[in-house]
DNA sequence: ATACTCATGTAAGAAGTTACATGATTAC
DNA sequence: GTAATCATGTAACTTCTTACATGAGTAT
């Protein structure tokens, strides 16, 4: 049976002990959530169907009258998980709308590509700080497992690098859109492509 | 009536005259590919959905006995196009499985943390390679529109900031990862964690 | 001839989001 | 008492990919 890559993310959510699916999903949003989200419409039918196939084991532990199901690595779990860590990653999607504005800032308002500039330095800015948040925790706990913080610093730094590239565009922007620029470009265009 | 994202790349693509579907993809396959992807299977369908809702306008274009559909941005097409470039980015969507992978690593057998780092690395100079490859093309045509060739300038950027990293990462994995990391770090796991 | 590119499309299904529903516990 | 958090789940829907089918033109 094949796998999704979301149910490797819930295997390997389990990989240091038992977890709700609550938990998992929490651990996802203080995580792996910049560069791999999951929500609860995945995560809930992905333990079940992993359960069904024997790779995770579901035991109810309630808290209080609250009812609780802690979900735990099984033998055949764990080999599944380091099996496909042992293969090399393929997948890469990116979805980046601030990109593909300003790609396409030419059928935009004159000065909207350095709006979209800024704006994308804004949201790496949050990212930057909600990240900054979280570094405390992930490095306290990178004596037992380094990796987690190991990912957390390259997302800060990913963010900051894009911070600075905006600075840069910025700049280089201003240079390409003098206020006269919407004429004088309509000239060279050929004819083509108007 | 609410567009799809992918609708107005289909918009976008049409920004500077008509285009095919066909044209469309091979376009995004050459441009945006890197930060938004798009197949046929998306771009036919949503071609005669933008028809039917007046944004653009399809006129047959058979070249020799070949049938072939060019679409047209109309008015009404151009506005919403403008009007979306007019509203700040907000999606930002990432599957990254080596990063992933590099999370999870504590569950890999020892070393492995630094293959995937090694496989990332690779993956995008393929990319850089592949970007450098359309480069004199879109540099070509920055004449008439800037922002496709600025565009594809950062997609080259952060692929070379993602190798510079790698090569870092590499360098402090080695000093995480001495042989005898695996005993040694067991000792200092809580119980909680195993 | 045969392989490649041009050109358009659909069907099935995977993957993921959003909104909703339910109900207990805890903090103020 | 009431708002927030803990906890689990489903249904409807959107989005997107993959694989397939078809057929014409072009280059070797």
């Amino acid at each position: 049976m094949d796998l999704s890559p979301t149910a490797y993310v819930v295997l390997g959510m389990l990989r240091h002990g038992p977890r709700s699916g609550y938990e998992i999903k929490q651990a996802v949003d203080r995580s792996t959530r910049f560069f791999w989200a999951a929500s609860y419409g995945q995560i809930y039918p992905e333990l079940r169907k992993l359960a069904k196939a024997g790779l995770v084991e579901g035991e109810e532990r309630p808290q209080g009258g609250r009812r609780r199901t802690v979900y735990t690595l099984t033998d055949a779990g764990r080999e599944r998980l380091r099996d496909w860590l042992a293969e090399d990653p393929e997948l890469l999607e990116i979805r980046d709308e601030a990109l593909l504005k300003l790609f396409f800032a030419d059928a935009a308002s004159p000065g909207r590509a350095a709006e979209i500039v800024d704006a994308r330095r804004r949201t790496h800015e949050e990212k930057i700080e909600r990240l900054r948040q979280i570094e405390p925790a992930a490095a306290g706990l990178a004596d037992s497992d380094p990796y987690p913080y190991f990912v957390l610093r390259y997302g800060i730094a990913f963010s900051e690098w894009v911070v600075e590239w905006c600075e840069d565009a910025r700049r280089e922007l201003e240079e390409l859109e003098p206020r006269e620029r919407d004429e004088s470009r309509r000239d060279r265009r050929k004819p083509d492509d108007g």
